[in-house]
DNA sequence: ACATCGATCTACT
DNA sequence: GTAGATCGATGTA
């Protein structure tokens, strides 16, 4: 497949595109903390897509923490095929389809041989955002990354991202600088087993989350 | 081998 | 409000 080149014969990318490609990727050790704590965190941070149609930006308005003793966590009865990226590197993209249908992005944390990862659920849309509505054959913006599916879909991710570098390859979490408003902590969403936490948070005054 | 259910979403009634 | 899409993992035989 012709990788397309944006910059000759074409019309320059984006400002935007410029100004989230230059920015820095949240280091490994980010990835380290209390996995309650990187869900927290990774509101506000920026997920920057170089895909093969072209530049997507958006920004983290809502995660949710999965931790290993967790019956609602996939790593916490062992490592499987579908779950083996939890178990690697912090750092790391787990991507997983669900439903048999749709995919969910995670970015993996704790060090290696600890299976726990942060669901990212709902973007804010910031760049490529034409791609996205043809990706989703949806053109409201705050119901185009309103949910974990929704958001892989107009990104265009799948089984083919997972175990992607989240510091390092075409997919990232960058910081650009953005301060976090109020952060809202409830329980999870569409979880059925264990005693709930509240280890989904969402950025309070947005209209980009799956719900209020 | 077969049945069930899931970190979801859309299209219906 | 709820049925249906349909893969991977798990539980029962």
């Amino acid at each position: 497949m012709m990788k397309q080149n944006r910059t000759i014969g074409a019309a320059p990318a984006d400002m935007d595109d410029i100004q989230f490609a230059s920015l820095p990727s949240l280091p490994v050790e980010f990835y380290l903390n209390n996995t309650v704590d990187v869900a927290r965190a990774l509101i506000g941070k920026v997920i920057t897509y170089n895909a093969p149609e072209g530049f997507m930006a958006g920004r983290i308005v809502e995660t949710e923490a999965y931790l290993s003793d967790d019956p609602a966590c996939h790593a916490s009865r062992g490592i499987t095929k579908r779950n083996a990226a939890m178990f690697g590197n912090p750092g790391r993209a787990y991507v997983y389809l669900i439903y048999g249908i749709y995919y969910c992005l995670n970015a993996v944390t704790s060090p290696p041989g600890i299976g726990e990862a942060v669901l990212i659920r709902a973007l804010e849309p910031l760049a490529g955002i034409d791609m996205m509505i043809t990706n989703r054959g949806e053109n409201r913006l705050t119901n185009l990354c309103s949910g974990p599916g929704k958001l892989c879909k107009a990104f265009g991710l799948n089984n083919s991202h997972n175990g992607l570098d989240l510091t390092t390859s075409v997919l990232r979490i960058v910081d650009d600088g953005y301060k976090a408003g109020d952060i809202s902590a409830v329980s999870r969403i569409g979880i059925s087993q264990a005693v709930e936490n509240p280890w989904r948070f969402y950025l309070s005054n947005s209209d980009f989350v799956s719900k209020k």
